[in-house]
DNA sequence: ACCTAGGTGATAGTGATTATCATCTGGTTA
DNA sequence: TAACCAGATGATAATCACTATCACCTAGGT
């Protein structure tokens, strides 16, 4: 009841819905409607799998046989930039170590990627509980909290002021 | 009171006290004590940043000019199958791209990389009142919880069974 | 001191992602 | 509708973190 797999079913109309207000999402973003973005958006929300960029490519190809791999590169970032995907996780570009093993969280600088370690007892007791999820087996778990540090900021806060474009 | 960042005070018993018990728990995991496993212990432990694999080769080539960035990526990974480390997140090796923009969490197979929403209302209640942690602003979050699936957990019973080596 | 399984250093290889750049096109304008 | 051009794409090279290979070395047991 507390913690539960989120049941399929709902992917199809939430795909639906989400696929009807693309173009418009597009235009705000001062993004162009290229049949390349409508393909890959599509083939992303028809996935349950949080694809990889080459599953996308490979979906995509079907239907357009001359894209380029680079293109689902850019264009899956890009849909992330715009908000429309997101990265299960934000640090898969290069590994972090972490010689703490005790049990424990972290916040992440969205930007300059610090990282520090939080406690957060009420969680594991939560999941103290759970040794299975559906068809899953519980190991354990970490919670990766998307931060703006200090120093970023106020950097950000600053071009802010002085009108420079913020990213 | 219930999510707080870790005092970095800390650090300094609890690394002694690891550092301490290292060359033990290397023998026990069948593992020669080596200067250069020394040092990369000691230089991971010594950090409280979650270093990348370069960062510690930097730190660890002070004492030792001659140490090769291979042992020091093999030597992280060692350390995280005895335990003795871990990756701040397990899916660094490519992105994994999510349509789903509603918030919500994952279930990680360890083994086969499976992935699967889930939804922990809790959680979010509970996250949904910080804005600010120490010195970071907080945008999001996100739980990885480490498990097996169904058809990997069977494989590994069955190997088991039939003595073969399990991983 | 000697042996050997396992560890290391040097280096080549891999694979995902990014950069470059010539060409093309969505969407605005006249 | 045609002409225009900023931004998008495709082809391809480059990058960069990480892994594989292999000759040599050494920790730890005899
Ligand atoms: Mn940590
Ligand atoms: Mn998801
Ligand atoms: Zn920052
Ligand atoms: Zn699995």
């Amino acid at each position: 009841m507390e913690l539960q797999l989120v049941n399929e079913r709902r992917r199809g109309p939430y795909a639906a819905k989400r696929l009807s207000e693309f173009a418009a999402r597009c235009r705000r973003g001062g993004l162009a409607v290229t049949p390349q973005r409508l393909a890959i958006i599509k083939a992303l929300l028809g996935s349950g799998e949080h694809p990889r960029a080459d599953a996308i490519f490979a979906a995509v190809r079907m239907q357009h046989p001359h894209i380029s791999l680079a293109t689902v590169h850019r264009t899956l970032e890009t849909l992330c930039e715009i908000g429309e995907a997101r990265k299960v996780t934000m640090l898969h570009d290069s590994a972090r170590y972490d010689g703490n093993i005790t049990p424990h969280h972290h916040v992440v600088c969205v930007k300059c990627r610090r990282i520090r370690d939080i406690e957060i007892p009420r969680l594991d007791r939560l999941l103290a509980g759970q040794s299975e999820l559906g068809e899953f087996t519980v190991l354990g778990s970490s919670l990766e909290i998307h931060a703006l540090c200090e120093e970023c900021g106020a950097k950000r806060a600053k071009a802010n002021r002085t009108g420079k474009p913020r990213r």
